[in-house]
DNA sequence: TTTTGTTGATTGATCCGTCAATAAAAAATA
DNA sequence: TATTTTTTATTGACGGATCAATCAACAAAA
C-alpha cells in the first residue's frame, strides 16, 4: 500500500540497518537481503532505491562521517580557549553516539573495504584530513608549528588504535579510560612546554 | 609427477601466497583459486592440505604471529636495560619484515575477520596480552606498576593506530617517523619521571 | 600394492542485480 | 466530476556469476 514520500523513511531505514547489519557480523560481508530484511523492506526495494551494494555501502560510511562532523562542529563551538578545542575534538570521538560498538564495527570494516574501494579511500581520507586540521587549530595555538604536527599525529594515531583494541575487546575497556589516556599523553606534551 | 615430501613445501608457498594475495586486495575477500594459482598449484591441492579455508587463513595468522614473535625474542634477548626492552620491542613492530604493505593489510583484515571468528579472536587476544607484557616488562623497571600500565596501553594503542594510518596510505609515511613519534612519547613519559 | 601428490570436473550453495507484475496515489484529461 | 494516465512504492521470482568443497582418477614413489 504505497505511501507517497516513503523514499527519505526508506533511504535513513536501509542505512540504519546497514550499520546494525555490520556491527553484529563485525563486517562488511552482510547480505542485501539481510540488510533489506532488518529495515522490514524487500532486497528488491533496497536496489531500487540504491542501485548498487556499494553504493549503500558508500551511503552509510558518509551518513557516519556526517554525524561526526556534526558533533564535531557543535563540540567546537562551545570551546572556548585552544587547549579546549582539543580536547573538545578527543572527546566527539569517544561520545555515546560515536563509541558505540556497532559504530566501531563499521569504522573497521570500512577501513578494510577502503583498500579496495577508491571511493571509499577518498572518503575516509578527507576524514582523516578534517580530524589533523581540527586537532590542529588547537594544538598551533599551544605549540610550534611543526612539534603541534607531531602531536596532532601522534592523537590521530591513539584514537584510531583505541577503536581497534576497543574492536578487539581487549585493552581500554571504555571511553572514560580511553580520554583519560589520550588527555594524560596531551598534558605531558602540553604543560612541559607552556611551562619552559 | 609427485616428488615425496612436498607437503611442508606447499603448505609454505600456499601460506606466503595468502599473505601476498590479501595483501595486494586488501582484505581476506580472496578465493582458494587465487591463492593456489599464485603458489602454482591447483585449488584442490589448497584444500587437500589445509581442509577448509578458514584454516588456511588461520594458518596464514598463525604464521604471521609465529614470526613477530621469533623477531620479538631476538630483539629483546639483544637488550640489556629495560628502557631498551620498550624500544626493542617498539621496533620490531616496525621493522623492515613486519611493517610491509601485505603484513599491515594482512593485520587489519585479520582483526575484522576476528569479529567472526572465535579461533582468530583468540589468536589476536594472545598477541595483545604478550605484547601488552614485553612492554611492561620494560616499563616496570622504570615506573610505578600502575602508570606502567598505562603507558604500555597508550603504547600499544599506539602501534595499532600507526598501522591503520599506514594502511590508509594518509598520515605517518615511513617506519622512522613512526618509531620517532613513538619514541618520543616514551621520552617524555619516562624522562619526567626520572627527573622526579 | 600401498602411500603420497596432484588435478579437472562437478556440485551445491550463496547472493547480487534485474524484471515483470501489482497496487495505490496523484495528475491530467474529458 | 468522472475517467484515464502517469508516477511512486513494492515485491516475488529468476538469471547468472562466483566460489568453496568434493571426488574420481591418474601418476609416481616406496
Amino acid at each position: 500500500m504505497p505511501k507517497i514520500g516513503m523514499e527519505p523513511l526508506r533511504r535513513k531505514a536501509l542505512i540504519d540497518a546497514t550499520i546494525s547489519a555490520i556491527g553484529e557480523r563485525g563486517s562488511l560481508d552482510v547480505t542485501m537481503s539481510e540488510i533489506a530484511g532488518r529495515a522490514g523492506v524487500s532486497s528488491a526495494l533496497a536496489h531500487h532505491y540504491f542501485g548498487a551494494k556499494d553504493e549503500l555501502l558508500l551511503a552509510t560510511m558518509r551518513h557516519i562521517l556526517a554525524e561526526l562532523t556534526a558533533d564535531m562542529r557543535r563540540a567546537l563551538r562551545s570551546a572556548s580557549t585552544a587547549r579546549e578545542r582539543v580536547s573538545a575534538v578527543v572527546a566527539v570521538n569517544f561520545s555515546d553516539v560515536q563509541f558505540r560498538p556497532e559504530t566501531i564495527a563499521a569504522w573497521l570494516a570500512f577501513y578494510v573495504e577502503a583498500q579496495k574501494s577508491a571511493a571509499l579511500r577518498r572518503l575516509l581520507k578527507v576524514y582523516a584530513r578534517r580530524l589533523h586540521s581540527n586537532l590542529l587549530s588547537g594544538l598551533t595555538g599551544i605549540l610550534p608549528r611543526n612539534e603541534a604536527d607531531r602531536v596532532a599525529e601522534a592523537t590521530a594515531a591513539l584514537i584510531d588504535g583505541l577503536y581497534i583494541r576497543r574492536a578487539l575487546k581487549d585493552g581500554v575497556p571504555n571511553a572514560a579510560t580511553a580520554i583519560a589516556l589520550i588527555e594524560d599523553y596531551l598534558e605531558t606534551k602540553l604543560s612541559r612546554r607552556s611551562a619552559q
